[in-house]
DNA sequence: GATTAAACGAGACGGTACGTCCGGTCTTGTG
DNA sequence: CACAAGACCGGACGTACCGTCTCGTTTAATC
């Protein structure tokens, strides 16, 4: 995960593992600190006690090492059995919210989904080391929806996963545009009205 | 709009209002050719042929001369009457999608709202020039569709607003996810199973 | 003679002139502290008070500017009229050693002159900067005794040119090594030697 | 001569001799090709065909390694008998000046006296390696011109010392400061000026 | 023949300097 | 006063070498 390329060559020094974990845990901290745009690769490599050639050697730049320091925040959203689908989604919600709130987090994310529209390699990055890592959530969620009889069984593989990927988006999507473009707080209430809507849609009961 | 700090004062030489227009043109086609991270104000100042002092006389930097520059593609957003409420949203959806095609509007739109997580100012800059103004679109389809009957009449102002930013959140944050984080397409098939969703919900349809 | 390319132009902000004699100043300063390999750009920009852009705007190296630097020094070689050939000889065989006592002349002269083995522009400008000029003591010296009646005059303008050119190789290539090669002492006693060598050859007198 | 501080432990895997070889002709190879100051340690161990801490385990650094390297250049100088003093002048002039013609010599015997004006050992190193080796061409002319009646001999040791030092210093200094400095050729005309002036002095004949 | 201890290749490591680029400010002269 | 031009200071960039350090692998001399 850490490196770039791995020479693999059996021969030689090892890379030291352990400044894997230092340079990942002195980006997180710089970002909270400084925030994506004033963060710079001398000062993570400072902080990390490492020289800056040991940081090119495992990451081409920036971007890459962002998208790894920030990945792993977001393996510790978790789907706990709330009962009932309603409730799921709304704890997923509030999670989310609660992970955007972290400065790091909400620096970074933005920043590398910026950077990415113009790097194709960047883009594939993000989306195996966060998208499709948290689509399990969805994926557990649809399935225990099922058991309960909330939601019907799809027939199809092809439908499931393009449903899979629609409710993901618009889960993720509104949350982060709420957090970060609209700026407005994620709260309970916001969180049950989301729910609502997601639920019954906007035809479904009084619309909010 | 494009000035930071107006002068006021009505004597001395009058700011060259052909400069504006110049300098936000040539920050988008900057954008175009280079993305957001690698333009630069030099760049910008010797495309518009205007020297650099000129350029931070009206803006504050990169960020604010950015927004200003990409808020009035926002603009180009409508909302003609299809006669239903699906149809409408489907195509705000299209429209949108299309709009985050092109280069300087994806690139601009994820970097001003990363820088915005540090920078309260800009913050509200974004707010006001491209989250607000593009609200009239949800206000106008809601209003629309009430007077076809799909909707019910909100009673209650607060409540209207509420449910204007959301579902504004929903759509705009659904279809920025979808295009930019988990870089799918947006096609004719996506928006009509994103519309049947918001429509009516999880539990409605086939749930897809 | 400080910089490099002067670009001419009449508008924008002129080149400090200032910032030339604080730069040359720095880079002997530092050639007393550090020596010549140890002597950097980054360090002479700093001592100078200067921005390293700056720097390089006027010297392309640490090549052009120590010979720059160090030029100068060559000009406080003078020679006063001690009555008689000998005399004079002795006298600027001394100053030159004194010269080459200086830690600055010392690291730099021979450094530079390495350099210039490779590089055809560099060692032009040594022998513009530096060996043309300070040949004006051999003139100045034959002149003298030959008014003196202690040598013959050269009837010939190319015989008087070459011979000036090999009596400046040898006083000044005989000091230099002695200094700098043998590391040895250039002493009164030794000047002595040497002079009566330069005076009456191998077979002349005694031999030293 | 090659290594730095003998381990003259007895037991263990002894140095390879073909290493020593390898790295010195690489260090010239690399000198013609690069010169002095684009010559790295990398560079050389890897035409060499050897680990960087082969190399650093027999010679300090570039400085001491270059002057082994180069030193045994010098001990092709010879001093065939040519019948006469200025003939056997003459003659080691041009093969001085022959030698100062070789890339590697020009560039690294310059640079190592630079390096010397700061660092006493490796003074040493060079009065040892070349300067002192090479005096051996003065005391043999010295003697062969003694032998012909061409010179008086010297009763006093420290005398005849003192005076192969000058003369040793004479001609190289002359040659490398006409070679190097001036960037003048040394030919068969100037090798024949210097070599009168060298045996009548100034004042002798023509001067010239 | 087994042991042993150093030399060896490979290459990662913490540093330092490089020369370039950009951000933002300032100082000119001109309009 | 605005403006074009461009010099200025500061600071980060990504690269290149430095000299050191770990690795696993030879290679002789000693046992």
């Amino acid at each position: 995960m850490p490196n770039e390329s791995t020479p693999s060559g059996r021969t030689g020094r090892p890379r030291s593992a352990a400044a894997d974990a230092a340079i990942l845990a002195a980006t997180r901290d710089a970002l909270v600190e400084l925030g994506w745009s004033k963060l710079t690769m001398g000062d993570v490599s400072a902080r990390a006690g490492v020289a800056k050639t040991t940081l090119y050697r495992r990451w081409a730049g920036k971007n890459e090492l962002v998208v790894d320091a920030v990945a792993e925040l977001f393996d510790s959203l978790e789907l706990p059995d709330r009962g009932c689908l309603e409730a799921d989604v709304e704890n997923v919600v509030l999670q989310f919210a609660a992970l955007l709130r972290r400065p790091e987090a909400r620096t970074a994310l933005m920043a590398v989904v910026a950077e990415s529209t113009r790097d194709p390699a960047l883009r594939d990055r993000i989306r195996s080391a966060i998208v499709d890592r948290q689509k399990r959530l969805v994926v557990l969620g649809r399935e225990r929806a099922q058991a309960r009889g909330e939601l019907p069984r799809e027939p199809d593989e092809a439908v499931a996963e393009r449903t899979t990927d629609l409710i993901f988006d618009v889960i993720a999507g509104t949350v982060v545009h709420r957090a970060l473009v609209s700026s407005e707080p994620v709260d309970d209430l916001w969180a049950a009205s989301f729910t609502a809507l997601l639920m019954h849609g906007l035809r479904g009961s009084a619309g909010a």
